[in-house]
DNA sequence: TACCTAACTGAAAACAAGTTTCATTTATAA
DNA sequence: TTATAAATGAAACTTGTTTTCAGTTAGGTA
C-alpha cells in the first residue's frame, strides 16, 4: 500500500514541513511513476510540470521524503534510484543491463543475522540485500 | 585461506602483467592490512614506501586486482574498500560508527534466489548483501 | 487582511570519488 | 642490448552530490 500524494502531503505539513509548489511538483512525479528514478531522471521529469524548479531542490526534496521513510532508495552503482516506499521493509532486484527494479519483501534474514550477531558481537541494526540479474527483457542480447 | 604477496605476484606474471615497484607496494599495503581499506587511505599507506606514486596507479593496480579475484571489494555508501579476498564468495557486516568491516561466508540465498527468480523471470546473476550496525567497541558511546 | 519570519529556493561554487588523456618511463621478451 | 607494449603520473575532466548565500515565500499571528 503506497502512500498518495495526499498522504504524503499531510505527513510533510504535520511534521512543519512547508508545502511549495516545487515539492508538491517532486512528490507528483515520484507518486505517478512506478519506477525507481535517479534523482537527475526525476530532475527531467519535475521540470516538464515545474520548468523553474533546480536540481538542488530535487535533492533535497528527496533526501526529505527518505528520512520521513515515505520513498526507498536502490542503490546501483554511484546514482541512487528513489520511489515510493511500498509499506515497510523490502529489497530490491535489479537488472544490470536496462536498470529496471523490481521489489520484494520477504528476506528471511533473521536467522543469519542472530547468528552473525552472536559470532562477532556486532549490534546489527539492519542489512542490504539486492539481487543483481537481468530482467526477463534483457535475457536474449548482448 | 588468503593470498600471499609472492602468490600474487606470480598471477599477474601468470596473467601478462608486468610486476612494477608500484604495485609491489600496493600489494604489500593490501596483504599486511587485514581491514578493507578505502582507496584514498590505503593510498596513503602505500606512499610511505613509495613516496612517488600516483592515486591513479592505486585505483588501476586495484582495479587490476579486483578482476583478477585477488581481492574483495566493500560498499560503503559511495567509498570503496578493499582487502585480500579470503577465498570464494562472502559477505560484509559493517560498523556504521568506525567503518570496521567482518567478513561472513554463508548466506543461504539459493532458496530466496530460486523462488525471485521463479517469480520474476530474472535471471539472477549475483547478489549484494551487507549487514549494518555497530561493533563490539561502538555499541557504548554515543 | 496585512504583516513577519523561519523555512525554502536556485545559481553558482565547492566537493569527492573516480576516470581519461597523453607525454614519458620501464619491465621484459627477443 | 634493444625494441616495444605495458605502465606510470600530472593534470584535466566527469559525475553525482553538497554547501553557500542572497533573495523569496508559506503559513502562522496580530
Ligand atoms: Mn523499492
Ligand atoms: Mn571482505
Ligand atoms: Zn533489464
Ligand atoms: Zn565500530
Amino acid at each position: 500500500m503506497r502512500p498518495s500524494a495526499k498522504k504524503i502531503a499531510s505527513v510533510l505539513r504535520q511534521k512543519g514541513h512547508k508545502l511549495t509548489a516545487q515539492r508538491r511538483a517532486v512528490i507528483n512525479v515520484v507518486v505517478n511513476s512506478g519506477e525507481h528514478l535517479a534523482p537527475a531522471a526525476l530532475y527531467e521529469r519535475v521540470r516538464r510540470a515545474h520548468p523553474a524548479i533546480g536540481l538542488v531542490t530535487v535533492y533535497r526534496t528527496l533526501e526529505m521524503l527518505h528520512e520521513l521513510g515515505l520513498i526507498c532508495r536502490v542503490h546501483r552503482g554511484e546514482k541512487h534510484g528513489y520511489t515510493l516506499a511500498p509499506s515497510g521493509h523490502h529489497h530490491h532486484l535489479v537488472c544490470t543491463e536496462c536498470g529496471i527494479v523490481a521489489d520484494f519483501t520477504d528476506c528471511d534474514l533473521e536467522v543469519l543475522q542472530q547468528r552473525l550477531s552472536q559470532q562477532t558481537g556486532f549490534k546489527i541494526e539492519g542489512h542490504l540485500l539486492q539481487f543483481l540479474g537481468y530482467c526477463r527483457d534483457c535475457q536474449g542480447g548482448t
